[in-house]
DNA sequence: ATCCCGAGGG
DNA sequence: CCCTCTGGAT
């Protein structure tokens, strides 16, 4: 199958296996929306949405968690995977949204990197689902599957080459839709420790199920 | 033992 | 390129 039949091929088996495609994490403004994907780096959107809603009850925005101590920030995100970092993180980048950017989350991609704790990923979600953009922010989830299911290459060997395949086989429209598709399905069907094979449409071209189909097909 | 919507530093 | 940060679930 030729590469852009099959991305033709997955999107459209996505778009009928998952009609509400949005985000998982907790928010109710950009700035909320910053905190919590700052906050998911290595950590499922679950547990990050246990912390969120008494952290921003305590600290509301920039504001309010740019003069925060750290020992009074510290004990809201301990429970979940590197809380010293996110800690200094949060108060960090609100401090350089007030100086720098006159407390709102800026809008592309140069600024929000700028931002203690924002990455590439982090600030391509942001541009996405804030500011509507066709940005595709490649996680774990996205990198995995795209590799799996052949979108992307096994020469494709970094995130940021995963993204430019993906951006170059989308159709723009499309590309916000199938962030939070390859996110759903890695999360859901396509795990990385134990992929449920038996419960995917995807089977045919899968390096994968390829792979591991004998072992696989019995689960 | 491995993974979770990674980022920063060497 | 590498390493470190780091808690909870599976």
């Amino acid at each position: 199958m030729k590469i852009k039949d099959r991305y033709q091929w997955v999107l459209g088996y996505f778009s009928t296996h998952f009609p509400k495609a949005e985000t998982e994490l907790y928010y109710s403004n950009p700035f909320e929306l910053l905190v919590a994907v700052i906050l998911s780096a290595q950590c499922t959107d679950k547990r990050v949405n246990l912390i969120t809603p008494p952290l921003f009850k305590a600290f509301p925005d920039a504001q309010s968690m740019s003069s925060a101590d750290f020992d009074l920030l510290f004990p809201f995100i301990r429970s979940i995977s590197y809380p010293n970092n996110k800690t200094k993180h949060l108060i960090g980048m609100s401090q350089m949204l007030l100086t720098q950017f006159g407390g709102e989350v800026p809008g592309t991609l140069e600024e929000l990197q700028q931002l203690p704790g924002v990455g590439r990923k982090t600030a391509n979600v942001i541009l996405s689902v804030i500011y509507n953009q066709p940005t595709m922010a490649v996680d774990t989830h996205v990198y995995r599957v795209s590799r799996r299911i052949g979108l992307a290459a096994a020469a494709d060997r970094t995130p940021l080459a995963v993204e430019k395949k993906l951006m170059r086989y989308i159709p723009k429209e499309l590309v916000p839709l199938a962030h939070h598709w390859l996110i759903l399905h890695g999360r859901y069907v396509c795990l990385a420790r134990r992929p449920q094979c038996a419960n995917c449409g995807l089977q045919q071209g899968c390096k994968f199920f390829e792979v591991n189909n004998n072992s696989l097909a019995k689960v």
